[in-house]
RNA sequence: GCCCUGGUAGUAUAGUCAGGUCCAGUAUGCCCGGCUGUCACCCGGGCGAUCCCGGGUUCAAAUCCCGGCCAGGGCGCCA
């Protein structure tokens, strides 16, 4: 390749000569001038053609669209006719690659595009500052996701996406033929973590779960990513003091390190204070209850009473915690006193679910208890039951969803936005 | 899986309730021409839609009815 300067590292070297490349943005074609909006990914610069310029290499016979992609050579030079203040002048304009026109949809217009639309024509959308913004901003969560976890000592760690039996129970998993067997997509880490954590102790994965609901709303997609933690010697508490730092470390890396993309879209940041109230469930159906809403102990709260939730308590993140059992998977530790309820939490954040957890059984005896309340057959977690026979020390864990997150940060009201190429009911390409 | 709303040029929409005036209007895009520096340039001309698919009602369907597919919202399921 051709040595290259960036856009805006070009604009603090006037009068240099450097090759910019990029796309076409817009092009503003008058009879003495060819305008063209040059764009990298640093910045915009309009590169000034003067026309019949014989100097100019590659200009006589210049036709542009937008979107094309071209390569620059030339001197940015201060200028008081421009409003930026700054443009290019140009030696020499050659194009590396056209763009068919029309383009599937306008990326800088007025007129907009619907979001079915721009995922259709995905790689095209990714040029659009939001949607730049809305990934850059998920980096930045990712990162400092995989900073803060790692800094504390725990261990990143890869577990299967193709298993042989359900993990959790609940959702439907996708099926898929394994030679002469049967094997599913992974719902969840759940039971690698727990078995890479009696061991390790502390460990993380980042990893897509799948699953095979036919749900059809703005909070759910079939494949996802998970950050997921799972610590030994560890309870419940212990883990959600771990959860509310990791989240409150992630926040404050997104409004220290992205406040254009923040500004794009028009969000601030509030980071929590902690700790974050911690509500029991039994506390949380009692305030709702008091507030009129019509709620049996027992019962999940609906998106509309998770938003009242959120009113009453008058913060933007909180926990819910001692859980009814029913609610929670059968890994989660019963309560010593009430076996009624476990020790598994939820932290809302914006009024959406955007983690959970609980404290795991580490006792094989209390394991097939529970799975047999559930309605599972112990006989099928044999090698699950069993790993908890030789040591287990008691742990706990918790995940996070990266597209949600991603979502109440950035202020996004469909999950379809926060994930590159999203898997729903429908949607299989691109 | 259920309920509601919608599907019209590349994109975004008007028209649909009260069928004929719509071989479909507008914006933007695209193509051509003009314009002494533009900045969402401007001006003029042009291109582009079997009105989602299939069936029905009617002299006549973008418009009414039925089915399907897809999209958006709500709920359920689901963490």
């Amino acid at each position: 390749m051709f040595e290259r300067t960036y856009i805006e590292e070009a604009k603090g070297r006037l009068g240099e000569r450097v090759t910019l490349a990029g796309w076409v943005t817009r092009t503003r074609d008058l009879r003495k001038f060819l305008f063209i909006i040059l764009r990298d990914s640093s910045g915009e610069i309009q590169v000034t053609v003067k026309k019949g310029d014989e100097s100019i290499e590659g200009a006589s016979d210049l036709t542009l669209g937008r979107e094309d992609v071209i390569k620059v050579t030339g001197r940015a030079v201060e200028s008081g006719v421009v409003h930026a203040g700054v443009e290019f002048i140009p030696e020499s304009i050659e194009v590396l690659n056209k763009a068919k026109q029309p383009l599937p949809f306008d990326l800088f217009g007025t007129v907009g595009a619907e979001l079915d639309t721009r995922l259709n024509y995905r790689f095209m959308d990714f040029r659009a500052p939001k949607t730049q913004a809305i990934f850059r901003i998920q980096n930045v969560l990712l990162t400092a996701f995989r900073r803060f976890i790692t800094e504390k000592g725990y261990l990143e760690f890869q577990p299967p996406c193709i298993i042989a039996s359900a993990s959790e129970g609940g959702a439907e998993l996708f099926r898929l033929p394994y030679f002469e067997k049967e094997a599913f997509l992974a719902q969840s880490p759940q039971l690698y973590k727990q078995m890479a954590a009696i061991s390790f102790e502390k460990v993380f994965t980042v990893t897509p779960i799948w699953r095979a609901e036919k749900f059809n709303t703005p909070t759910h997609l079939n494949e996802i990513r998970q950050m997921d933690i799972e610590q030994a010697f560890a309870d419940d508490e212990t883990v959600m003091k771990v959860l509310e730092e990791t989240l409150v470390y992630m926040l404050e890396a997104v409004r220290e390190e992205s406040p254009e993309d923040l500004e794009h879209l028009s969000r601030e940041i509030t980071v929590p204070e902690l700790p974050l109230r911690r509500l029991t469930y039994s506390e949380a159906v009692e305030q709702l209850q008091k507030a009129g809403e019509e709620m049996v102990w027992g019962e999940d709260f609906t998106k509309a009473q998770e938003q009242r939730l959120m009113e009453i308590v008058g913060r933007e993140a909180f926990f819910i915690k001692d859980w009814p059992s029913v609610q929670k998977p059968f890994y989660a530790m019963p309560h010593e006193e009430n076996p009624d309820l476990v020790h598994a939490f939820d932290l809302v954040y914006n009024g959406i679910e955007l983690s959970s957890g609980t404290q795991r059984v580490h006792i094989p005896e209390i394991l097939r208890q529970q799975l047999r309340k559930n309605g599972l057959n112990p006989e099928d977690f044999t090698h699950y039951i069993e790993s908890f026979s030789y040591g287990a020390p008691p742990h706990a864990g918790w995940s996070i969803g990266l597209e949600r997150l991603t979502m109440s940060v950035t202020g996004m009201e469909n999950i379809r936005e926060c994930c590159m190429f999203p898997r729903d009911r429908d949607r299989l390409v691109p």
